[in-house]
Parts: C-alpha cells; structure tokens; sequence
DNA sequence: GTTTGTGCAAATATTTTGCACTTGA
DNA sequence: TCAAGTGCAAAATATTTGCACAAAC
C-alpha cells in the first residue's frame, strides 16, 4: 500500500513552541511580522521564514484563523471554537470578536447553485474601530 | 476661500480610455496586470504604473469595483450598477454575477453597534467555479 | 541515523513612487 | 501655458523557496 498521502504530526520544536505560545495569549489578530517581531523582543527570536512556515502549518491544522486584512496582509489568531464562524475586527488594533452569520452559509450555497457554480466558498469578514481605539482617537498606532 | 478639497475631473487621454475600454466589455473581473497585458497585445500598450493609478482613480470615483482574489490579488470591474452591492465571483475565469445581501447591511450594523464598535464596513464574497469552468475541468487557466 | 525543521539569503510578485518628459485643455 | 498625466526604472511589501545545517524522535 502506497501511503503518499499519510503525514506524520509535527516535531516539537522551541520555534513551534514560540509561535503558538505568541499567539496564545491574545485575541487579536496578528500578522506574521508582528509576530516575528514581538518574539524578537521576548528575546526568544524565530526566523521569519519559520514564523510563515508554522503559522500555514498550524492554519491547515485548523489550529489558527487566518484572514486578510483590508489591505492585503494575512492575519492569524487562535480562535476559541475551531468550528466555521465569522468575525467583527478592528481594523486599527486587530481585537476580533466571534459571530454567526445568521443564515449565511445557506444562503451563499443557495445563491452559488442558482447561477450554476459548484465548490462555492463565503468570504464574510466585518471591520470597524473598537471601543478602546475609538477613545485611542488621533493616536498614531 | 481655501479650496484643498476641491478636484477637477480627470483628463480624457489616451491610456484613460484604453483601460476604461479593456474594462468595458467584460464581465470578468480582471487583474492589473491582466489589464495591462490585454492592452499591450492589442496594440494599445500603457504602461503597468498608469494602469494601476488609472484603476485606482476608477475605484475612487465608483466606476469600478474592487476585490482581492484569494491569493490577494486585486482584481477590477466595471458593474452594472452603481450601488454598493456583492459578487459570485468563479475562482478559475474571473467571471461574476452581481447579488443582493438579503439583510446583509443591516445586520452587519447591529453586530457591530451590539460590540460597541463603529464604522463598520463589511467584506461578503462568494466564490465558485461557473459551469463553463466547471466543463473545462483539468485544463489550466 | 533518518527525516523534519530552521535560518538566511535570494527569488517572486504585486503595487507604489520619484522624476524627467509629454500632453490635454 | 502649465497643471495633470505618463513611462520607466527603482523601491517598498509581503511572502515563498533553495539549500546547507541542526535537531527531534
């Protein structure tokens, strides 16, 4: 039996450790510079290149969300439910705070088949400034 | 008075209308660069810088939408309407069918206000691949 | 001892920008 | 005329990849 298709769980290594551990306590979402750049600083330094290779490694895990922000860059945090759900960003600090979309993934694969499309996939994100960065008014971040 | 704010319409020059043009007959969304390349092998060549600031005006001024493909990529549109609206969009040609969020803003609104946060703006892409794709099957793009 | 993971530097890819030159109105 | 637009090449970003070396199991 040809068992190409088989993967062996990943090694645990200081830098899988860092990464995970950097992520663990926050709920905001990061992107892999900062958090490349917040290891540094804890003096428990990973390779950038590590830090994207562990966080693709652990968001096909399903270990970590992963979304993109409004300009682009791909942003990482460990959720509290691992099932499909949604969120409600600031797009100044990054804090997320979990949702349901009430019936969207009915209605994105009702809406899908209508027009003849297969394999369909929802992109729903919502972005707005928190509370705290609201107060945070003019502040450069 | 002190008119900062003020802006006088766009010049009408060749480039302008050449990518206004390449957009106008497709409905397709389209990438820069697949803009820049169609233009060029029409004999009708822009350079890639005025393509993108051409594009980016375009948006600006609502004549065309944007959204960021899957892998990040921004790709372009000139929409029927002018309205703020939604896409089905097929991952494989580019190709999308505006749609309505049945209650998609208002909700987006109240999940907002509900988390205290504000100016909430919110990101709803369905992507798919259309039946004409879908017939092409293996073929590459 | 294998095999997987890591670091670094170089490669990609997309988009932006500085600047001298052109052109529309 | 002359401000706005353009082209090109260089810069800025974010992310990926090749490869020699290190470390986990």
């Amino acid at each position: 039996m040809n068992d190409t298709t088989h993967r062996n769980p990943p090694r645990m290594t200081r830098q899988r450790a860092a990464v995970a551990d950097a992520l663990g306590d926050t709920d905001e979402f990061r992107s892999a510079q900062q958090l490349h750049e917040l290891l540094r600083s804890r003096g428990d330094a990973v390779g950038l290149a590590t830090v994207y290779r562990t966080l693709q490694a652990l968001a096909v895990g399903g270990d970590v969300d992963v979304l993109r922000s409004e300009d682009g860059e791909s942003l990482y945090r460990r959720c509290a439910r691992r099932e499909h759900h949604h969120h409600l960003v600031c797009r100044r600090c990054g804090r997320a705070v979990e949702i349901d979309g009430p019936t969207v993934e009915q209605w994105a694969a009702s809406v899908g088949a209508a027009h003849g499309f297969i394999d369909i996939d929802h992109t729903v994100e919502l972005w707005g400034t928190c509370a705290a960065c609201r107060a945070d008014d003019g502040r450069p971040n």
